[in-house]
DNA sequence: TATAATACTATGCGTAACGAGGTATTAGAA
DNA sequence: TTCTAATACCTCGTTACGCATAGTATTATA
Protein backbone atom coordinates (compact mmCIF):
# COMPACT_ATOMS: atom_id res chain seq x y z
CA UNK A 1 0.00 0.00 0.00
CA UNK A 2 1.37 3.42 -0.70
CA UNK A 3 3.10 5.04 2.34
CA UNK A 4 0.86 8.21 2.62
CA UNK A 5 -2.18 6.56 2.46
CA UNK A 6 -0.71 4.09 5.54
CA UNK A 7 -0.19 7.74 7.87
CA UNK A 8 -2.67 7.58 10.75
CA UNK A 9 -3.65 4.01 10.26
CA UNK A 10 -0.46 1.89 11.53
CA UNK A 11 -0.95 3.91 15.15
CA UNK A 12 -4.64 3.18 15.06
CA UNK A 13 -3.78 -0.62 13.85
CA UNK A 14 -1.08 -0.99 16.70
CA UNK A 15 -3.68 0.37 19.18
CA UNK A 16 -6.40 -2.11 17.84
CA UNK A 17 -3.91 -4.90 18.16
CA UNK A 18 -3.02 -4.11 21.60
CA UNK A 19 -6.84 -3.73 22.76
CA UNK A 20 -7.43 -7.20 22.23
CA UNK A 21 -4.35 -7.86 25.20
CA UNK A 22 -0.91 -7.02 25.75
CA UNK A 23 1.94 -7.40 23.57
CA UNK A 24 5.57 -6.94 22.79
CA UNK A 25 7.57 -5.16 19.70
CA UNK A 26 8.43 -8.27 17.98
CA UNK A 27 5.26 -10.04 18.23
CA UNK A 28 2.81 -6.75 16.97
CA UNK A 29 4.71 -6.78 13.88
CA UNK A 30 3.56 -10.33 13.45
CA UNK A 31 0.17 -9.32 14.73
CA UNK A 32 -0.05 -6.44 12.98
CA UNK A 33 1.65 -7.65 9.05
CA UNK A 34 -0.82 -9.44 7.70
CA UNK A 35 -3.46 -6.73 7.43
CA UNK A 36 -1.00 -3.87 6.62
CA UNK A 37 3.19 -4.24 5.89
CA UNK A 38 5.08 -2.38 8.84
CA UNK A 39 8.68 -3.02 9.70
CA UNK A 40 10.79 -2.32 13.17
CA UNK A 41 12.32 0.83 12.24
CA UNK A 42 8.10 1.92 11.48
CA UNK A 43 6.71 0.05 14.70
CA UNK A 44 9.16 1.22 17.05
CA UNK A 45 8.96 5.21 16.29
CA UNK A 46 5.55 4.64 16.69
CA UNK A 47 5.69 2.31 20.08
CA UNK A 48 7.05 5.61 21.52
CA UNK A 49 4.54 7.75 20.40
CA UNK A 50 1.88 5.53 21.62
CA UNK A 51 3.41 5.71 25.34
CA UNK A 52 4.44 9.79 25.07
CA UNK A 53 0.72 9.92 24.18
CA UNK A 54 -0.32 7.86 27.18
CA UNK A 55 -2.37 5.91 24.50
CA UNK A 56 -0.69 2.86 25.92
CA UNK A 57 1.47 1.90 28.93
CA UNK A 58 4.16 -0.65 29.27
CA UNK A 59 5.67 -3.02 31.92
CA UNK A 60 9.24 -4.79 31.45
CA UNK A 61 9.32 -8.61 32.45
CA UNK A 62 12.29 -10.94 31.77
CA UNK A 63 11.57 -13.58 29.49
CA UNK A 64 14.34 -16.23 28.49
CA UNK A 65 16.84 -14.46 30.63
CA UNK A 66 16.21 -11.55 28.80
CA UNK A 67 14.05 -8.49 29.01
CA UNK A 68 11.12 -7.75 27.07
CA UNK A 69 8.98 -4.27 27.06
CA UNK A 70 5.10 -5.32 26.95
CA UNK A 71 2.31 -3.06 25.89
CA UNK A 72 -0.69 -2.36 27.21
CA UNK A 73 -3.53 -0.18 25.91
CA UNK A 74 -4.89 2.46 27.93
CA UNK A 75 -8.65 4.20 27.97
CA UNK A 76 -7.01 7.51 26.52
CA UNK A 77 -5.68 4.94 23.90
CA UNK A 78 -9.73 3.13 23.57
CA UNK A 79 -10.12 6.69 22.67
CA UNK A 80 -8.23 7.47 20.29
CA UNK A 81 -9.51 4.51 18.21
CA UNK A 82 -12.92 5.69 18.67
CA UNK A 83 -11.88 9.56 17.45
CA UNK A 84 -10.20 7.42 14.64
CA UNK A 85 -13.57 5.66 13.84
CA UNK A 86 -14.88 9.31 13.06
CA UNK A 87 -12.48 10.46 10.89
CA UNK A 88 -13.01 7.75 8.85
CA UNK A 89 -16.93 8.17 8.31
CA UNK A 90 -15.63 10.91 6.81
CA UNK A 91 -12.54 9.68 4.79
CA UNK A 92 -15.59 7.13 3.55
CA UNK A 93 -17.58 9.90 1.80
CA UNK A 94 -14.27 11.58 -0.18
CA UNK A 95 -13.69 7.83 -1.07
CA UNK A 96 -17.02 7.76 -2.38
CA UNK A 97 -16.80 10.86 -4.21
CA UNK A 98 -13.84 9.89 -5.96
CA UNK A 99 -15.22 6.31 -7.06
CA UNK A 100 -18.08 8.28 -8.65
CA UNK A 101 -15.76 10.75 -10.24
CA UNK A 102 -15.89 11.55 -13.80
CA UNK A 103 -13.35 8.81 -14.51
CA UNK A 104 -15.33 6.02 -16.93
CA UNK B 1 -10.00 15.39 9.52
CA UNK B 2 -6.67 14.54 10.98
CA UNK B 3 -4.02 15.58 8.90
CA UNK B 4 -2.52 12.58 8.47
CA UNK B 5 -5.26 10.81 7.58
CA UNK B 6 -5.77 13.40 4.96
CA UNK B 7 -1.93 12.38 3.04
CA UNK B 8 -2.43 10.68 -0.02
CA UNK B 9 -6.25 11.75 -0.33
CA UNK B 10 -5.91 14.86 -1.16
CA UNK B 11 -3.68 14.47 -4.60
CA UNK B 12 -6.30 12.07 -5.85
CA UNK B 13 -9.14 14.38 -4.66
CA UNK B 14 -7.90 17.15 -7.00
CA UNK B 15 -7.67 14.51 -9.81
CA UNK B 16 -10.97 13.18 -9.56
CA UNK B 17 -12.49 16.95 -9.63
CA UNK B 18 -10.50 17.55 -12.65
CA UNK B 19 -11.45 14.05 -14.05
CA UNK B 20 -15.33 16.07 -14.66
CA UNK B 21 -13.30 18.70 -16.71
CA UNK B 22 -10.51 20.84 -16.58
CA UNK B 23 -10.29 24.00 -13.78
CA UNK B 24 -8.12 26.29 -12.07
CA UNK B 25 -6.51 26.92 -8.91
CA UNK B 26 -8.96 29.22 -7.13
CA UNK B 27 -11.98 26.77 -8.63
CA UNK B 28 -10.57 23.73 -7.62
CA UNK B 29 -10.33 24.87 -4.11
CA UNK B 30 -14.27 25.40 -4.06
CA UNK B 31 -14.82 21.97 -5.60
CA UNK B 32 -13.04 20.20 -3.82
CA UNK B 33 -13.76 21.44 -0.48
CA UNK B 34 -17.21 20.48 -0.02
CA UNK B 35 -15.46 17.00 0.47
CA UNK B 36 -12.15 17.97 2.23
CA UNK B 37 -11.06 20.88 3.71
CA UNK B 38 -8.11 22.13 1.42
CA UNK B 39 -6.31 25.56 1.72
CA UNK B 40 -4.21 27.26 -0.48
CA UNK B 41 -0.82 26.68 0.62
CA UNK B 42 -2.10 22.98 0.17
CA UNK B 43 -3.56 22.86 -2.99
CA UNK B 44 -0.34 24.83 -5.26
CA UNK B 45 2.28 22.48 -4.10
CA UNK B 46 0.02 19.46 -4.64
CA UNK B 47 -0.91 21.03 -8.68
CA UNK B 48 2.69 21.23 -8.66
CA UNK B 49 3.43 17.80 -8.21
CA UNK B 50 1.08 16.74 -10.29
CA UNK B 51 1.96 18.49 -13.61
CA UNK B 52 5.65 16.98 -12.65
CA UNK B 53 4.41 13.69 -12.45
CA UNK B 54 2.48 14.05 -15.50
CA UNK B 55 -0.94 13.43 -14.37
CA UNK B 56 -1.77 16.74 -15.08
CA UNK B 57 -1.37 18.71 -18.44
CA UNK B 58 -2.14 22.42 -18.36
CA UNK B 59 -2.75 25.53 -20.52
CA UNK B 60 -2.61 29.12 -19.89
CA UNK B 61 -5.30 31.25 -21.26
CA UNK B 62 -6.33 34.92 -20.71
CA UNK B 63 -9.23 36.01 -18.29
CA UNK B 64 -10.44 39.47 -17.29
CA UNK B 65 -7.07 40.72 -18.47
CA UNK B 66 -5.05 38.11 -16.28
CA UNK B 67 -3.96 34.67 -17.01
CA UNK B 68 -5.41 31.77 -15.73
CA UNK B 69 -3.55 28.70 -15.30
CA UNK B 70 -6.01 25.28 -16.49
CA UNK B 71 -5.30 21.92 -15.55
CA UNK B 72 -6.31 18.98 -17.29
CA UNK B 73 -6.28 15.03 -16.34
CA UNK B 74 -4.18 13.29 -18.18
CA UNK B 75 -4.57 9.41 -19.16
CA UNK B 76 -1.47 8.71 -16.62
CA UNK B 77 -3.61 10.73 -14.24
CA UNK B 78 -6.35 8.36 -14.67
CA UNK B 79 -4.63 5.30 -13.90
CA UNK B 80 -2.92 6.96 -10.48
CA UNK B 81 -7.26 7.20 -9.85
CA UNK B 82 -7.28 3.69 -10.22
CA UNK B 83 -4.19 2.78 -8.19
CA UNK B 84 -5.45 4.69 -5.68
CA UNK B 85 -8.48 3.00 -5.74
CA UNK B 86 -6.80 -0.67 -5.45
CA UNK B 87 -5.02 0.69 -2.64
CA UNK B 88 -8.64 1.36 -0.85
CA UNK B 89 -9.58 -2.11 -1.35
CA UNK B 90 -6.58 -3.04 0.97
CA UNK B 91 -7.12 0.17 2.92
CA UNK B 92 -11.11 -0.47 3.68
CA UNK B 93 -9.99 -3.86 5.55
CA UNK B 94 -7.75 -2.17 7.21
CA UNK B 95 -10.37 -0.41 8.66
CA UNK B 96 -12.69 -3.22 8.75
CA UNK B 97 -10.03 -5.13 11.25
CA UNK B 98 -10.27 -1.91 13.42
CA UNK B 99 -13.74 -1.62 13.86
CA UNK B 100 -14.36 -4.92 14.61
CA UNK B 101 -11.36 -5.16 16.60
CA UNK B 102 -10.98 -5.53 20.73
CA UNK B 103 -13.40 -2.48 21.67
CA UNK B 104 -16.30 -3.20 23.14
C1' DT C 1 -12.60 54.23 -0.91
C1' DA C 2 -12.18 50.34 1.20
C1' DT C 3 -12.95 45.54 1.48
C1' DA C 4 -14.03 41.21 -0.19
C1' DA C 5 -13.26 38.00 -3.73
C1' DT C 6 -10.28 36.27 -7.23
C1' DA C 7 -5.66 34.26 -8.49
C1' DC C 8 -1.02 32.67 -7.84
C1' DT C 9 3.51 31.99 -5.28
C1' DA C 10 7.23 31.32 -1.54
C1' DT C 11 9.03 29.88 3.06
C1' DG C 12 9.34 27.18 6.98
C1' DC C 13 7.51 23.86 10.58
C1' DG C 14 6.08 19.48 12.34
C1' DT C 15 4.85 14.74 11.64
C1' DA C 16 5.49 10.19 10.05
C1' DA C 17 6.96 6.10 6.98
C1' DC C 18 10.87 3.53 6.15
C1' DG C 19 15.56 2.00 4.50
C1' DA C 20 19.80 1.10 6.58
C1' DG C 21 22.33 0.21 10.25
C1' DG C 22 23.52 -1.37 15.15
C1' DT C 23 23.41 -4.71 19.37
C1' DA C 24 22.63 -9.17 21.47
C1' DT C 25 20.85 -14.03 22.32
C1' DT C 26 19.24 -18.68 21.07
C1' DA C 27 18.05 -22.67 18.08
C1' DG C 28 18.79 -25.46 14.34
C1' DA C 29 20.88 -26.74 9.94
C1' DA C 30 25.03 -27.42 7.03
C1' DT D 1 31.55 -26.51 14.50
C1' DT D 2 30.20 -22.83 12.23
C1' DC D 3 26.86 -20.26 10.13
C1' DT D 4 22.22 -18.78 9.38
C1' DA D 5 17.68 -17.71 10.85
C1' DA D 6 14.77 -16.20 14.28
C1' DT D 7 13.94 -13.47 18.32
C1' DA D 8 14.23 -8.83 20.48
C1' DC D 9 15.14 -3.97 20.84
C1' DC D 10 16.71 0.58 19.17
C1' DT D 11 18.60 4.90 16.30
C1' DC D 12 19.56 7.92 12.34
C1' DG D 13 18.77 10.23 8.14
C1' DT D 14 15.88 10.97 4.16
C1' DT D 15 11.73 12.09 2.02
C1' DA D 16 7.05 13.55 1.66
C1' DC D 17 3.45 16.54 2.56
C1' DG D 18 -0.28 19.20 5.11
C1' DC D 19 -0.64 23.75 6.51
C1' DA D 20 0.12 28.37 8.73
C1' DT D 21 1.80 32.64 7.36
C1' DA D 22 2.94 35.94 4.27
C1' DG D 23 3.33 38.37 -0.07
C1' DT D 24 1.71 40.17 -4.81
C1' DA D 25 -1.82 41.84 -7.85
C1' DT D 26 -6.42 42.64 -10.01
C1' DT D 27 -11.48 43.28 -10.14
C1' DA D 28 -16.06 43.90 -8.32
C1' DT D 29 -19.04 45.80 -5.01
C1' DA D 30 -20.78 48.09 -1.10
Amino acid sequence: MDSQLKRGLLDVCVLSVLAKGESYGYKIISEVSPHVEISESTLYPILKKLEQSRWVTTRTAEHNGRLRKYYMITEMGKCRIREFLTDMEEFLKVHEFIKGGGLK
